[in-house]
DNA sequence: CTCCATTTTGCATACGTATGCAAAAACGTT
DNA sequence: AACGTTTTTGCATACGTATGCAAAATGGAG
């Protein structure tokens, strides 16, 4: 039964044809005859022979694969991405190696394991990695891009959402709306889009002279509804509530109605992400839609493209009013 | 700049050894003096070498690439079994190809992908392949287990929850507390996750003389909060609900809250799966909570043995109490 | 220092593919 | 049929590593 791997050797030995015609057969853009073609593939279709991709990447020094490297996977927002992003490189052609980290900064081990493997380029989504690794990388000429991260001490490309003019435009609509008493739950702080929204937000209302009050969260549904409830407990009950993400402003949400608070008659409240779950009939949650397939498509292209000049992209996207706020 | 990617040739002509010492140094149990190891190691350090996994995995016919093919992304509890499944797989040496696929049963292509890069074994979760495939796997002495999966044609390893025995469980708590007008939710038919526990749930129920309400539900919040809602407007309510996973009760819940039924005052709820969300202070969900963490070991496990013999293994889990039932 | 046993090393080859080069085949023209 | 042109083919080699084998180096005992 131990049936050994078949190579083109042994279909090129089938049909009648050197081991080169089986290997241009499978080469696009090689010149061969249709009569050999035809044969070459009758036989490879009956001993089911495939090119082994390793053996290929060896030679062509391309491998067709991707490192895709994630952090946070509980926040729901990177499922879509993740899954966008195998679908989409695929259609490019692609192969992903995953991998699934816990820390902030990408380890040195990490990357090592995608270079290894001769991966094309490598994608971080929602984490960071060290400038000398990026500067390994570059050297290697290996494209490795941010998505919704950026650093100014990390030079490589960058893919995000440009989360302070969204902050700032949301920031303009609850002026517009006469609202003064404003709470603004942060993300981690060490995270860019954290503090590119609160950026964002805070200029915009301090140039309007509103200075507003923000509670230090994490992005985690616990935290924000915690913090929700002590702030309400100790008497304050803002007129509206921004969460640096959708599942804090879900958070900060759940602990309002827990407390019989209305929304948004008495408090409004606003995410950021766009997530599945903030359009369930019982949340329906105000939010900022992240233009997630532009920002995919993007990546994508910086990763094929590889320029010796770095960009920083950000993309717009745009504001989803739903039942949240009046 | 264009740096050309260093082998261990270049290591060796440092190092003043052959490339077969290099190797022999990369490679654990070969037998290298200590001295050489030293000089090799430092030259590899400073060139930033380290041995290419492709050329290592085309002599040794051993990737340690794992390919996973998972469906249904959307379902949280995925995610959890996806990091998880990383994390493992990375401790015991093995990188993971990942496909992301939207039907039920994985494509040969994606297959295909995987068999070109050599994987060691695959992992389908929450999916099937046809027994044609799996032959070929098998053939090619290739392993592949499905997770939270199986079905009676296709002769592989699986290992899931033991969704019957659970189901009946559950049935069981349900019959004790009296209830007597119950209602299950389903999830796509045409899986055996959602096959298992309606069988487990109402044959149990049947054994005791009780007709239950069936609702054809497909997993998703959407259908199921539709569900419950239509279901209540047209005066039928339950004493309790059981949905075919977290997700579906999770819409149940919020149809009966948005209604102002109170739970589990006047109706209970229960789920299955137990994800995160199920913990959260706004919905407290009573659920089943699958062993993840040993079903993904048991995961791994057949995939290192490859045992000729086919398993089909199913993990007890447990109940979890919470507030969304008396 | 000599001899033998053991360890370490280098040489050569293999893994499965792609490709430059030259030979062979096919084709078209007169 | 003879020639030149184009297409197709096979040969040989390269990619970067691991490993069997034999040669070389090392170590220990006398």
């Amino acid at each position: 039964m131990e049936k050994k791997v078949i190579s083109a050797k042994d279909v090129a030995k089938l049909a009648n044809v050197s081991q080169s015609t089986v290997s241009r057969v499978f080469t696009s853009g090689a010149s061969v005859s249709e009569k050999s073609r035809k044969k070459v593939l009758k036989v490879a279709d009956e001993l089911n022979y495939r090119p082994n991709a390793l053996a290929r990447g060896l030679i062509k020094q391309k491998t067709n694969m991707v490192g895709l490297a994630m952090k946070d996977i509980q926040n729901p927002f990177y499922h879509e991405v993740l899954g966008m992003f195998t679908q989409k490189l695929k259609e490019k052609g692609f192969s992903v190696l995953f991998v699934y980290t816990e820390n902030e900064e990408i380890e040195q081990e990490e990357i090592n394991n995608f270079l290894e493997y001769n991966v094309e380029g490598i994608i971080v989504t929602d984490a960071l990695l060290s400038s000398k690794v990026v500067t390994k990388l570059h050297n290697n000429n290996i494209p490795v891009i941010l998505f919704n991260r950026y650093h100014k001490d990390i030079n490589c490309d960058s893919v995000s959402c440009d989360n302070i003019n969204a902050a700032s435009e949301i920031a303009g609509y609850i002026y517009d709306e006469g609202y003064r008493d404003i709470v603004f739950i942060t993300g981690k702080s060490n995270t860019s889009t954290s503090r590119d929204r609160q950026k964002g937000f805070t200029d915009f209302l301090k140039h309007k002279g509103i200075d507003i009050t923000i509670l230090e969260g994490d992005y985690s549904y616990e935290e924000s509804y915690h913090l929700t409830e002590t702030m309400i407990e100790n008497g304050h009950q803002p007129e509206v509530i921004f969460g640096a993400n959708d599942v804090t402003a879900i958070g900060a949400l759940d602990a309002l109605k827990a407390m019989s608070i209305s929304v948004p008659e008495e408090v409004s409240v606003i995410g950021f992400d766009d997530i599945k779950m903030s359009s369930w009939p019982s949340y329906m949650l105000s939010t900022w839609a992240q233009p997630i397939e532009e920002m995919i498509n993007e990546t994508i292209n910086l990763l094929l493209t590889n320029s010796k000049h770095k960009e920083t992209l950000k993309l717009k996207g745009h504001f989803i009013h739903r039942n949240t706020t009046k």
